[in-house]
DNA sequence: TACCAGACTTGATTCAGGTCAATGTGATGG
DNA sequence: CCATCACATTGACCTGAATCAAGTCTGGTA
């Protein structure tokens, strides 16, 4: 019989999941750590695999503990919109009543911790503060996509490519926009494209665009600096 | 001294307010109705004014009692996308941390109910089914938001339009499309446009389209019989 | 070291929807 | 009953981003 089945390996499961310090997971005393863990499993999803589809029922939360995924609807004829990328501590389901409003899948794999809702409702009831830590979730969530439809209905090519890199800075621990910034975009250009309501081709030639501008550098196709941090910030609000 | 002070009439207040039946009031017991009415206070907006200032310090939950209200977000030069429309019934305030994502005007007169932070907590913790029900309403608002997302990033202007139209009928009590359907639109043509990111001329051609295509009949500017829903909704979703 | 496949960039052209400019309409009030 | 005003519609034209079509770069592999 494995060690991984003792009490302590499940307790330590958790204690030393990065859900422990940023996710809902933080709303939960150490002492109970071991009731957390044995309400969920670990899984592994590889680079480019599903493992929410849109429209399905929605049996389970996530929380994503390590990698990047990311989260999309579709259109019948195969347009995509992709609604969010999440990272390491970010909850995952909200969005769903009975089925899924959304698929999700890798972004250059991905680990998952999974919570069936069955489990997660012993859970709030046992925990009240976990309650009002996913309806905090959801409203830090509500608020972004405020923005994000800001962006997808009324602002240019430019300023959405501007919002994303600025994003991606304040995905950082130091969201500091005074000094030239060092990103990583791990997603695609297609994955931009999707996420921002443009074509690869507008992303790619904006990028350019910033480049000649020497607002960025491209280091290489997934390592960009922000030279300007604050131009960019600034085009990205409409006010250039 | 009014009797609208007594006891009964507090608990009343609450009884037969839409909230009651619709809203996250409806988690609460009719003996608890008196705490629910304590909690809360009713106020009046009139027509085109705003009682939530986006950006500033929300303080208070709203729930729609009647007539209509529309959401959105503004950028600097002015630009503004609407975000959501709301009638009786619906709850407003969660799509906020520490200050509003989104600005709320009344559309067309409103009388809504506002319950103070403080007061909510209270209600909450003595009412756990309400944070329960709250987050629901968070995670009912998030399903709305991927598919408006979609709408903004990816649909054509004709898609968006049908998109618009059939909402309007899934708002009803009966949503049925097999048969036409009488729609009122309340909101002007700037508000449809901010909606669906897209400008007052391609709205009203298209509407116009729509109904040189016999799909639509426009008796007047505020109220639409959609002849063949089911096309209608075809088109939405980008399949016609 | 050269080849290959997939991802990205760049250029030329097109077109959906925006902008600008009349014109129409219907509610209100003198 | 007409003037006014705000809103909506329609038309002509323009433009930002999409589409179509070559290139180019990169990393893997033989």
């Amino acid at each position: 019989m494995s060690a991984s089945h003792t009490p302590e390996d499940v307790h330590d499961r958790c204690a030393h999941c990065v859900g422990r310090r940023l996710s809902v997971c933080s709303s939960i005393d150490d002492c109970d750590l071991a009731i957390l863990a044995n309400e969920s499993s670990r899984m592994t999803v590889s680079d480019g695999r599903s493992f929410i589809e849109e429209g399905a029922p929605a049996n389970d939360f996530f929380v994503v503990t390590g990698g990047r995924v990311k989260l999309f609807t579709l259109l019948p004829d195969g347009r995509r919109q992709i609604t969010g990328f999440a990272k390491g501590g970010d909850f995952l389901g909200l969005a769903a009543s009975t089925s899924y409003a959304f698929g999700a899948e890798a972004l250059g794999g991905a680990t998952l911790c999974r919570f069936p809702h069955a489990g997660m409702q012993r859970l709030t009831e046992r925990f009240p503060s976990l309650e009002h830590r996913l309806r905090e979730e959801a409203s830090r969530e509500l608020a972004l996509m405020q923005a994000r439809m800001t962006l997808l209905g009324r602002k240019t090519a430019r300023e959405r490519v501007a919002t994303f890199l600025i994003e991606r800075c304040q995905n950082l621990e130091k969201p500091d926009l005074s000094h030239p910034v060092e990103l990583d975009l791990p997603m695609p250009r297609t994955d931009i494209a999707d996420y921002l309501g443009l074509t690869i081709e507008t992303v790619s030639r904006i990028l350019s665009a910033f480049k000649k501008e020497k607002l960025i550098s491209i280091r290489s196709i997934t390592h960009i600096t922000l030279l300007m941090p604050e131009r960019i910030s600034t085009i990205a609000e409409g006010m250039e």
